[in-house]
DNA sequence: GTACAGGTTCCGT
DNA sequence: ACGGAACCTGTA
């Protein structure tokens, strides 16, 4: 699927935000596993090539449909944000898979970009399911119910640290159906927290995560240390007026000035 | 050896 | 309700 050169798609940006933590440099562009097969993308000549079969996936999970140009116009009011679009402005809010986001988001609690992902990829390659593709070898994201039988001391090996018995809370309030992932698609963003609330090691930061890279519930703002930090430096706000001046500044479109904004943070 | 990291929970006021 | 320490591990 080729998808000519667009200012509102960039590959570097869109998966280096922090929204993500499978896809990795491959070659002369990127490789994830999505859901059970791998998906490549690279900038070539003109635009960017993916390479998937399933289009109308591929349309979904980058967001294609949506006119960021015109978001991103709706939430250009200031200097500040036009200075972070400059470096920020192809990114692309992905939507990603409920359960996987929950588990990755439940794992970047106090932690890293690289230690998260390479405790993602070790829970993969230890209870994820193997494919083959172009001669290389990969692994799906572990389905609920490989988690939900193991102790938290199973996972001992992908050094999870304390967030080994969250990840086993999680997995046994999904694959049990105590938590219904899919019925939060048409729950509004409040409803949705509350639920994913109920599952150990989910605070405000990381429902809000799920619920804007998995549930596209655009309006909210997830508000990390390093989102705190830009919003009072550049804004004058504190921690607890973010809310208010958010919903004031940016309504509906919280979610992206928040990507935007968080990529210009860490430079 | 010590401090700290994209947060949550627990235990004090 | 609200503020601070502890939490597991890896890295500086």
């Amino acid at each position: 699927m080729f998808l000519p050169h667009s200012q509102d798609f960039d590959l570097k940006q869109t998966f280096g935000c922090g929204q993500c933590f499978r896809w990795n440099a491959e070659g002369d562009g990127y490789a994830c596993v999505v859901g059970n097969c791998v998906i490549k993308a690279r900038g070539i000549d003109g635009g960017i090539e993916i390479d998937c079969p399933d289009e109308d996936f591929v349309t979904a999970y980058f967001d294609l449909k949506r006119n960021y140009s015109r978001i991103k116009n709706a939430i250009k009011k200031d200097a500040v944000i036009q200075k972070a679009l400059i470096g920020a402005g192809g990114i692309r809010l992905l939507k990603q898979d409920p359960w996987e986001t929950l588990v990755s988001f439940i794992i970047s609690a106090n932690n890293n970009i690289p230690r998260i992902k390479k405790i993602i990829e070790a829970l993969c390659c230890a209870f994820g399911k193997k494919i083959v593709s172009d001669g290389r070898v990969y692994y799906t994201f572990p389905e609920p119910g490989a988690l939900a039988i193991l102790d938290p001391s199973a996972l001992y090996p992908a050094r999870c640290g304390f967030r080994d018995k969250y990840i086993i809370d999680a997995a046994r309030k999904v694959a049990s159906g105590q938590i219904d992932l899919q019925s939060i698609r048409c729950m509004d963003a409040d409803e949705g927290r509350s639920v994913l609330k109920q599952i150990a090691g989910v605070g405000d930061k990381v429902a809000d995560c799920i619920l804007l890279f998995a549930y596209q519930k655009f309006e909210v703002f997830p508000k990390d240390v390093w989102i705190k930090r830009i919003v009072g430096e550049l804004y004058g706000v504190g921690d607890k007026g973010i809310d208010a001046f958010v919903r004031e500044k940016f309504g509906v479109y919280g979610g992206f000035a928040q990507q935007y904004l968080f990529h210009y943070a860490r430079g």
